[in-house]
Formats: structure tokens, sequence, C-alpha cells
DNA sequence: TAGATAGTTGAGCAAACATTCAACTGATGG
DNA sequence: CCATCAGTTGAATGTTTGCTCAACTATCTA
């Protein structure tokens, strides 16, 4: 995502508004996290993990079994939560219990869900 | 996103987490649709043009500028909130005006807002 | 100690995706 | 009618990304 500093290609329209607009925007960095954060909820595999983790904390192999798939792919995308802290381990023998590591998280599903279900 | 009825390659080691977790679980459809939702707010163009929109309304070309942005860019990303109806367009002389079209964009946003000031 | 099981990790690959470029439509004004 | 400006669209391109495969670590047990 290395973005250049190119010029756009067409005239403002209203100065004002972009002003305005050009004012109250946070920080590319700002919006660079938040749309990190959305895109770790924008994959279903992602999403079937975190749904089960809400209900209980799970092994890798129970979760494997849960979505029918491999403990290699599940294993792959915990570690990509794990690394943003949505979720956290816990090592118990051979096995290792995942649970969610974030309130707001489960927020976000909530209006997610809420979302989908007036779409649709 | 085609998934195979392929099984996972492991044994479900707490039957009775995995029947409870898996009689829980929404359809693959629902969560396909929460994901193809999240994923749309996961990229910092989009969240940047729904950040302002939320502030005003706003033609392509004062996008283009707020965004340092050519008009192409904004367009297509535009037209993709817009077939999944995140954004809404009004036409008038030469220009189209876009608002947003979803209250739950804004409550996610304000979620999301939360949980990166929290984290970093 | 050897074998089996739980889980991680890196490379490789195919699909998805964001931006660019160029060609296009459509409305405005001279 | 012609030139200009706002905006859209499709193809091309380079990057990102999710899954697979195979190799690896670690723990338990016979």
């Amino acid at each position: 995502m290395g973005k250049n500093e190119y010029l756009c290609d067409c005239n403002v329209i209203h100065p004002k508004v972009v002003e305005q607009v050009l004012k109250n925007m946070p920080s590319s960095t700002t919006f660079e996290h938040l749309a990190k954060f959305y895109k770790l909820l924008g994959d279903s595999t992602r999403v079937r993990i975190l749904f089960a983790l809400d209900q209980e904390e799970m092994c890798v192999c129970d979760l494997a079994n849960v979505l029918h798939m491999t403990k290699s792919s599940v294993s792959h995308q915990l570690a990509l939560l794990r690394e943003n802290r949505i979720v956290k381990m816990r090592k118990s023998g051979k096995e290792v219990y995942y649970t969610l590591d974030d309130d707001h998280v489960v927020k976000t599903f909530e209006v997610g869900l809420l979302h989908i279900s007036h779409k649709d």
C-alpha cells in the first residue's frame, strides 16, 4: 500500500465542502489501522472462528472439525488473529486453547449481524 | 471462495464442545454475507470515502481531491460501495453526488474507531 | 526410546483485488 | 455543433491473500 503523493486529475468543485471535510479527516495512519481491523473480519473463515470462540474456548482440532477445514488452514488464520491481538492462546499439554481477546470484536459482530439481517 | 466438502485432518478432542458450537453456528451464507460486509470496510480508501461522506454529501471530483486520488480510482470504489448498497448516488447536471445509504455503517465505524483508540 | 498426536510454519500457487490507463457517455456552454 | 468537463467502465498489471503440502517442534504414552 505504498502511496505516492500523486495528484488527482480533476478540479475542486465545491471548495468549502472540500476544505471542511479535509479539516475533520483523521490521519492516514488512523484509516489504515481501521481498515486493517475490518480486513481481519472480512473473511468467512475468520468470522466463523470468531463466532465459535465467542461461545467456547476451543483447541485447534475441535475448531478444524467445526469448520470442516485442515488444522493447518485454521492455524494460519489463528496466527493472524493472534498477531493482531484479536484472539489469545493458552497451552495445556498437547493442546492449544484459543479465546477471544477483544470485547470490541463482539460488539462489532452484533452491529454486523444487524446489518446483514436488515439488508438480505 | 467455492468450498469443497473436504474433511479436516484431525480428530475431535472435546465432542460436547464441538457439538454445542455446531448447533449454534449460523449458515455458511450468513457468514459469507457478514465477511463480505466487513471486507468492504477493509480498505483504507473505502474507509476514507465513507468517513468523508459521513460528514457531507460529495461529488466524485471533490472526493478525489480530498483523498488525493484520481477520479477513476474513486469512481471504481464508489461503484463497489453502491453495488452493495452502502452508498447511494444522486445526479445533478454533470455531477454525481454520493451519500451514505446505511445507518449501520456509521455504527460499525464508531465501534471500529473505539477498537483502534483502545489498542494503538 | 519410539510412535502417535496436536499444532506451527514456510514455500508455492491460484484467485481476488486496487490502481492505472485509455476509451467511452452525457451534460453544459460558447 | 463542437469543445470541455464530470463521471463511468473494461482491460491490464502488480500486489495481496487464503489454502495446500510437506517438514518441523513438542507433548504424551506405550
